[in-house]
DNA sequence: AGGCTTGGCTTTTTT
DNA sequence: AGCCAAGCCT
C-alpha cells in the first residue's frame, strides 16, 4: 500500500484529484515533481495499467530518475510505464505508424549540427550565396517558424512581405523537402510529424487516446506550442490529465517555450483543477527571502506563496573577485574550507555559471587545486567529431538514403573522394533521380569523374553495402568493432601522435564500449534501435550519483536538480542577464527567471561571485556586478570574510598561488579514486588484470596508465573505464 | 585532392 | 582566444 504520509495535505489532494484534468502550480522546491511520481504510483495502485500511463519529462535524465524513484515505491510495474521526453515517446510512434505519414520506419533523426549543413546544402542548390544568406540564423528561423507551428504554406500566406523572407520561404520548402528525400527528421519534426499524424488519421489518433488512459508532464512551463497540441490531441477536454510547473522557472523561449500554455490550460481543458503548492522544503528561509527578492522584479509572474519550515540558515555570501582566475581561487578556497570545517563532501557542491566557456578558468584552477570535479553537459560527447562521423557510418547502414549522413562519411578517413567529385556525383543523381548512395554504384557513368577516382568510389559502395548485410547478422557491437577495425580509425588517429589524437581514441574506444553494453542489455537489439537512443542521449543523461566530485555546469541544465551548497559565478552585467544586440525587456526578464531557478537550486548555502574583469573574446573586459545582485536587500546577504577579493588584487597570480600552497594542511581534496594510485592493482571489463603505472589529471579528466596481463599497456580515462580496484 | 592560411565571427542556454 | 568556412598553394 503506497504511504502518502510523506506528503502534506496540498500535495496529496493533488496526488487523489482524478475527475479530470489538473495542473499544478507551484514554486521552486514545494515538490512538484514529488507529486507527479508519487501521483504515477498512486495511479497504478488504483487500477491503471502501467502502460496505460504516459509521464512526459524534460530531459531523459529526469525520465530515469522518476522511474527509478516510481520503481522505489510500486516495483518491477513500473518498468512498463511510458516515461520520456516528448522528443523520445513521440518519435516511437511515428517508426510505427511511419507509413500514415510517408516516411519508412528507419528515418535518420538530425541533431542541430546535422541541420546546419542540410541548410547549407540547400543554400547552395538554390544559389544563394551565405554570405547574403547565413546557414546559422536560416536554420533557426525556421526551427523557430517550426516550434510555432508554422508551416511553409502558412508563413507564406501571412509572415511574408520582404525579398529575403521569400527566399527565407523557398529554404524552408526545399529543407522540407529534402529532410524527406533523406527519409530523415529534425528535432522539431520529431514534435510536428505527430500532429500531422494525429490530424490526419483519426483513427490512429483514437488508437493512442485509447492506449493511453493517463498523461502527466512535468516542466509544463517549457513546453512549445506544438507539444502542447500534441497533449490536447492526446487527451480529452475533460482528460485524464496532470501538469505541473513554474512559471517563475520557464527558461526556453529561446527554444520555443511558451508560457501562455499555463494560461491557456485552464482554458482548454475547461474542468481544470488548478492546486497550489506552498511550502518549500529544499532550502533554508534565507536562500528563499534573497530568490524571492529578485523574482518579484518581473511583474507578469504569477502570484504564489512560498514559505519554509527550515532553519535559517547562513546568509547568502558575496564574493568579489578580480578577475575569473581569483573568482576560480576563491571558490576553490570556500569550497575547502567547507569541507573541513562543515564536513561537507566535494559531491555537495556545485558550480553554476551562465555559459559554457565560463567552466574553462574554474577547470584550470581545480585541476590544480586537485579538487576533482565533473562538467555536466559542456561539449558533449555525441556531438564530437570523431564520434559523429562513426555514428554517420551506422546511419548510412541503417538509412542509405540519408544523404547528410552520406556525406560526412563519404571521404572520412580520407580515400580520395574529394568535394568536386562528390559534386559531379550530386549532379548525376539530381540528373537521373536518384539517390547519393544509388549513383555510388553507377560511378562508373559519371564519365567527368577520373578512373582511378571511380574505383575509390565503388571500393566504398562495397565496403557500405557489405556492413548492410552484417547488420543482421551481428550484434550493433560487433559490427561496430568490426566497422572501426576495417576503416582503420584506431591508427589513424595514432599517427597524429597528439594529444588530441589519443584523446580521439579514448572517445572511439568509449563509443564501442557504450554499443557493446547497448548490445549486451538488449541482445535482441537492431540497429536502428541503437540509434534512435543515441539520437537523443545528451551528456547530462549519465547517473553520477554514487560518485563524489564538485559538478560544473550551467544554470539551464541544472534545472530540477538541488545541492547543499551552490555557487552561482559570473554575477555581472552581459553576463548574466546575458546581453547581446536583440537583449529585450523579455529577454531580460526570462534572465531573471534563470537566476532564480539558480539560487533555488541551493538548499543550504549560496555564494554569489562576481569578477571586475574577464576575458571575454580574445580582451580583458571591465565587469560591472549583476543588477541581480543589487535587486537583493543588503540585509539578506555578507560578503566574504576579510575581503579576499580585495587583498588578492594587489598580489600576483604566483603570489596567491603559493600562499595557498603553503597555507594549506596537507589534505587531499580528490575525494574520488583516493586509492587509485601508482602500484594499485586493479580489474578491467575487457582488459583483465593491471598494475597503475601512473596517474594524471584530476576529476573527469582524470586519466591513468595502466599495465595489463601480457605487456598490454593502456591509458585509460577513469571517467569511462570501470576500473574495479583490487586491496 | 588535400593541406595550410586567413579572416570573420562568436558565446547563450539544449531536446 | 578559438572555431569554422573560404581561399590559396602544392
Ligand atoms: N512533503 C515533503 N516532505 C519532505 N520532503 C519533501 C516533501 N515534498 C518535497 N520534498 C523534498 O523537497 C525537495 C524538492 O522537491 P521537488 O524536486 O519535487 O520540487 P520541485 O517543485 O519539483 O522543485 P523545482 O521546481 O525547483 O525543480 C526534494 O528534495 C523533495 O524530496
Amino acid at each position: 500500500m503506497l504511504n502518502l504520509k510523506s506528503l502534506n495535505p496540498q500535495q496529496r489532494k493533488a496526488i487523489e484529484y482524478d475527475e479530470g484534468p489538473a495542473l499544478i502550480i507551484a514554486g521552486a522546491g514545494s515538490g512538484k515533481t514529488r507529486v507527479l511520481t508519487y501521483k504515477v504510483a498512486y495511479l497504478v495502485e488504483q487500477g491503471y495499467e502501467p502502460d496505460s500511463i504516459l509521464a512526459l519529462t524534460f530531459t531523459r535524465k529526469a525520465a530515469l530518475e522518476m522511474k527509478e524513484r516510481t520503481k522505489k515505491l510500486i516495483g518491477s510495474k513500473a518498468d512498463q510505464i511510458w516515461m520520456g521526453t516528448f522528443h523520445s515517446v513521440f518519435s516511437r510512434f511515428l517508426r510505427s505508424e511511419a507509413a500514415h505519414i510517408n516516411y519508412e520506419p528507419n528515418f535518420s533523426i538530425y541533431d542541430t549540427e546535422d541541420s546546419h549543413s542540410l541548410v547549407s546544402n540547400v543554400l547552395e542548390s538554390l544559389k544563394l550565396s551565405p554570405d547574403n544568406y547565413n546557414p546559422g540564423s536560416i536554420r533557426h528561423r525556421i526551427s523557430y517558424l517550426k516550434n510555432h507551428m508554422i508551416s511553409p504554406e502558412k508563413f507564406k500566406k501571412n509572415y511574408i512581405s520582404t525579398f529575403p523572407e521569400q527566399k527565407v520561404f523557398e529554404v524552408y520548402v526545399e529543407y522540407q523537402k529534402r529532410l524527406r528525400e533523406n527519409n530523415s527528421m529534425d528535432f522539431d519534426d520529431l514534435l510536428l510529424k505527430p500532429i500531422e499524424l494525429f490530424s490526419n488519421n483519426p483513427k490512429i489518433l483514437t488508437k493512442y487516446r485509447k492506449k493511453f488512459s493517463y498523461i502527466l508532464v512535468d516542466e509544463f512551463q517549457d513546453t512549445n506550442k506544438a507539444q502542447y497540441e500534441l497533449l490536447k490531441l492526446m487527451s480529452s477536454k475533460d482528460g485524464k490529465i496532470t501538469a505541473v510547473g513554474d512559471d517563475a522557472q520557464s527558461i526556453y523561449s529561446w527554444r520555443g517555450a511558451d508560457i501562455t500554455n499555463i494560461l491557456n490550460f485552464e482554458k482548454d481543458f475547461s474542468k481544470c483543477k488548478v492546486f497550489r503548492l506552498e511550502q518549500n522544503y529544499r532550502s533554508t528561509k534565507s536562500i528563499l527571502a534573497v530568490a524571492d527578492c529578485v523574482i518579484k522584479n518581473n511583474k507578469d509572474q504569477i502570484q504564489k506563496t512560498l514559505w519554509t519550515d527550515n532553519p535559517q540558515g547562513e546568509a547568502v555570501t558575496l564574493i568579489k573577485c578580480s578577475d575569473e582566475k581569483d573568482e576560480a581561487y576563491q571558490i576553490s578556497r570556500v569550497i575547502k574550507n567547507e569541507i573541513t570545517t562543515n564536513k561537507r563532501q566535494l559531491k555537495d557542491f556545485a558550480i553554476l555559471y551562465r555559459t559554457n566557456s565560463q567552466s574553462r578558468a574554474l577547470e584550470d584552477v581545480f585541476r590544480r587545486e586537485k579538487i576533482a570535479y565533473a562538467i555536466i553537459g559542456g561539449l558533449e560527447f555525441y556531438k564530437r567529431k570523431e564520434i559523429k562521423d562513426l555514428v554517420a557510418y551506422l546511419k548510412v547502414i541503417n538509412n542509405n538514403i540519408d544523404e547528410e549522413s552520406l556525406l560526412r562519411i563519404m571521404n572520412f578517413p580520407q580515400r580520395g573522394i574529394g568535394v568536386t567529385t562528390i559534386q559531379r556525383m550530386i549532379v548525376f543523381a539530381r540528373k537521373h533521380e536518384i539517390t547519393l548512395f544509388e549513383t555510388m554504384s553507377r560511378v562508373f557513368e559519371v564519365i567527368d569523374i577520373k578512373e582511378r577516382i571511380q574505383k575509390n568510389v565503388k571500393n566504398f559502395k562495397v565496403l557500405l553495402d557489405k556492413y548492410m548485410i552484417l547488420k543482421d547478422e551481428l550484434s550493433v557491437g560487433e559490427m561496430t568493432r568490426a566497422l572501426v577495425d576495417e576503416l582503420g580509425i584506431i591508427s589513424l588517429f595514432k599517427d597524429e601522435k597528439s594529444v588530441e589524437g589519443r584523446q580521439k581514441i579514448e572517445n572511439v574506444q568509449e563509443l564501442l564500449s557504450s554499443i557493446m553494453q547497448f548490445s549486451n542489455q538488449n541482445p535482441k537489439a537492431a540497429l536502428g534501435d541503437y540509434l534512435q537512443e543515441v539520437s537523443l542521449m545528451t551528456d547530462t543523461d549519465s547517473n553520477n550519483a554514487e560518485r563524489n566530485f564538485v559538478s560544473l555546469q550551467t544554470v539551464h541544465s541544472a534545472k530540477g536538480l538541488e545541492y547543499p551548497v551552490v555557487f552561482l559565478s559570473g554575477c555581472e552585467e552581459d553576463i548574466f542577464p546575458l546581453s547581446n544586440k536583440f537583449s529585450t525587456d523579455a529577454t531580460v526578464q526570462e534572465e531573471r527567471r534563470l537566476f532564480y531557478v539558480a539560487l533555488t537550486r541551493a538548499m543550504e548555502k549560496a555564494y554569489l561571485s562576481h569578477a571586475r574583469s574577464r576575458y571575454r573574446f580574445g580582451e580583458v573586459a571591465y565587469q560591472n556586478r549583476s543588477r541581480f545582485i543589487d535587486e537583493i536587500s543588503p540585509d539578506l546577504c555578507c560578503e566574504l570574510n576579510g575581503g579576499l577579493g580585495k587583498k588578492a588584487n594587489r598580489k600576483s597570480k604566483k603570489e596567491i598561488y603559493y600562499e595557498y600552497f603553503e597555507n594549506m594542511d596537507y589534505v587531499d581534496f580528490n575525494q574520488e579514486n583516493i586509492d587509485l594510485k601508482v602500484g594499485v592493482r586493479v580489474m578491467h571489463d575487457k582488459f583483465g588484470l593491471g598494475k597503475v603505472i601512473h596517474v594524471v589529471g584530476a576529476g573527469e579528466a582524470q586519466r591513468v596508465t595502466v599495465s595489463f596481463e601480457g605487456n598490454n599497456v593502456k591509458q585509460l580515462m577513469i571517467k569511462y573505464a570501470k576500473l574495479k580496484v583490487l586491496s
